[in-house]
DNA sequence: TTGAAAGCGGTACCAG
DNA sequence: CTGGTACCGCTTTCAA
């Protein structure tokens, strides 16, 4: 086939492949895909020759034909807490919605819900998966021993590990993803102070549970700069509302008996259907009040359109399964996978650089 | 080969292939073939007769060993203008990086450099384009009609187009990959009026060049956002500091004298050497001043670190450069691909949320 | 209008 | 320790 007769965008490609390796090193196909994948039963003097081979042809291995030919395709498990957040909704959408692209990727992506915070399971669920049958796991959840000691042994099965949002500091930090929570409650602090105009005043601080490590390292972020720059404004106490709407009526109402010149409110807790509730019945209280919260979610999007949210905390759910994705698969073809640059940023909103509403969103 | 054979994170597929669609329909492989390429030449029943097979069996196509079978690879080229801007850079030393990571994926990144703002070089690039060498392109400059056409030129003889940053309106929408910049403005000028405390004062905007078309965007989103929520702070007609570090200072200088209650600078270009050397001179007039600019670069993250910089409206150029990849080898393969999601978001940092530097920042 | 068969770039068995 | 060879899932001649 000459160049003119090719089809428009086909490009006949030149880059040598492991048969040009085997002419030139002298040897099969098979010695040179030992060396290739390091296998052992090569001679020193072979393995040279080989190695010579593939750096003078400048070869780079196509990861396509290898996995073809290797009959290989990721299963990737998500494991996500059971808990009706919008927020897991999201990740839960978006890992479906790249599901349907990477099917025909080699790539199968899997959720599985586990009941919240509830370490045992999460252990159980990890120790049940079987090398066979997953090639990688990504993992939602507290940073428990158990939890830690069943991702030390899928990891030792074989099974690619990635912990989402909550870091899971014990294991080997370049398999987390998410974003840095402390730094999300720093600008959580700067925005909040920046935009109250009020001389003084205090801040409000909501949290979903105080056992939720990403929460604490919001609160403990939102502290240090409130402290460090705004100390004309007090901060409060966190408060605690569970994902769990009456409750939390009672806990704001209380909260803002008890203090009269609340100006801001810090909500470091991706479940916001409380408090917008809350704002909404009081309006008159929700006035001028500086209102920070964490998660792009329908709701959420609603109230910072509206104007009940002046400001949202966020981590694009998109991003964070496409890393996921990206981390396990390099884990199992064992190629580097440069970590850092997978790291997600924490985004802020404002009504104006709202994203536009995806149908996945 | 018994399952507890395998290897570990090695799965035996189960998806059907072409050989059972044509066992199933009792068809050759070639059959198969023509009916999924929708090449001519099968009768309608047996193209019912395959089709049938296809979504009994929920048959999905293995995109890499199509392109394997046809020695297909994927030449990219990115045109980019030739300004010594940092943003440039950034976006260069990213299609750098990933170009090395997609080389064993048969996707060849390559950048061009064109003289900045010259609609001619590149028109004249773009048609100078092989289909047969190039299967796509990715192209940021201005809307001109010469631009324009060499586009759909280019897209005649089969080659992807993106369009970078600088939406081409008059190509098909689905290949602009960007921000939205009258919203950049508006978020721009959200944070502006937010962050003045005072109660009245003038904001200077500056502008690159006022041919820019997104500077100009930006430029009318701030205003419509000052105008309606911050009609206290007065805004200046636009400063035009080109790429040109004298000339600003000048220019900077005249605006200051001219003006005396400027307590916001908002600039709308990437360049921002010029801005942050008057800044750093005249410390006096920096203080207080509320300084917000575009772009995350060495210089300007550097700026809002020391304080100079207040807020930083940005795009993610990994983000950029992965998302035109992804929708040029969609237009490539003739797969459907959702626009929507790959909408680049408009990021704001302030110092707490900078991500952290990486080598290839 | 259809089918047989030879690859694409690798991998992995089995024999030597 | 090394080589021959049959695939992997799909595409593409070439012949019928």
């Amino acid at each position: 086939m000459k160049a003119n007769e090719l089809p428009g965008n086909v490009i006949s490609g030149v880059k040598p492949t492991v048969n040009d390796i085997a002419r030139l090193a002298g040897v099969s196909l098979a010695t040179v895909d030992r060396v290739l994948n390091a296998r052992p039963g090569v001679r020193k003097v072979t393995i040279q020759r080989v190695n010579k081979a593939i750096d003078e042809l400048g070869y780079i291995r196509d990861t396509a034909a290898a996995n073809l030919a290797r009959k290989r395709f990721y299963q990737f498990v998500f494991l996500l807490p059971d808990s009706n957040s919008e927020f897991i909704d999201e990740l839960e959408t978006q890992i479906e919605a790249q599901a349907v692209t990477l099917a025909n990727d080699r790539t199968h992506l899997l959720t599985r819900k586990l009941p919240a915070f509830d370490s045992q399971s999460i252990a159980f669920a990890l120790d049940e998966l079987q090398p066979e049958a997953t090639s990688g796991v990504a993992v939602i959840g507290p940073e428990t021993p158990a939890v830690r000691d069943a991702i030390s042994r899928a990891t030792e099965r074989g099974i690619a590990v990635a912990a989402l949002l909550s870091d899971l500091p014990s294991s080997p930090r370049d398999h987390f993803i998410g974003i840095d929570n402390t730094s999300a409650g720093q600008t959580a602090a700067q925005l909040m102070g920046r935009f109250i105009k009020a001389d003084r005043g205090s801040i409000l601080v909501l949290t979903g549970s105080r056992l939720a490590r990403d929460h604490l390292e919001r609160r403990l972020g939102f502290d240090a700069v409130m402290r460090e720059h705004f100390a004309q404004l007090s901060i409060l106490p966190s408060v605690e509302i569970r994902d769990d709407q009456p409750l939390s009526d009672i806990v704001l109402a209380n909260a803002f008996s008890e203090t009269t010149d609340i100006c801001g409110i810090y909500s470091t807790t991706a479940s916001n259907a409380g408090l917008l509730e809350f704002l909404k019945q009081r309006s008159e209280q929700a006035k001028g009040l500086v209102v920070i919260a964490h998660e792009l979610t329908p709701l959420s999007r609603q109230a910072l359109l509206t104007g009940s949210i002046d400001a949202l905390i966020s981590q694009d759910t998109g991003h964070i399964v496409r890393s996921a994705v990206r981390l396990m698969r390099a884990t199992v073809d064992a190629v580097p996978h440069n970590a850092l640059q997978e790291r997600i940023r924490i985004e802020i909103f404002l009504k104006e650089n709202l994203p536009p509403e995806t149908p996945a969103d």
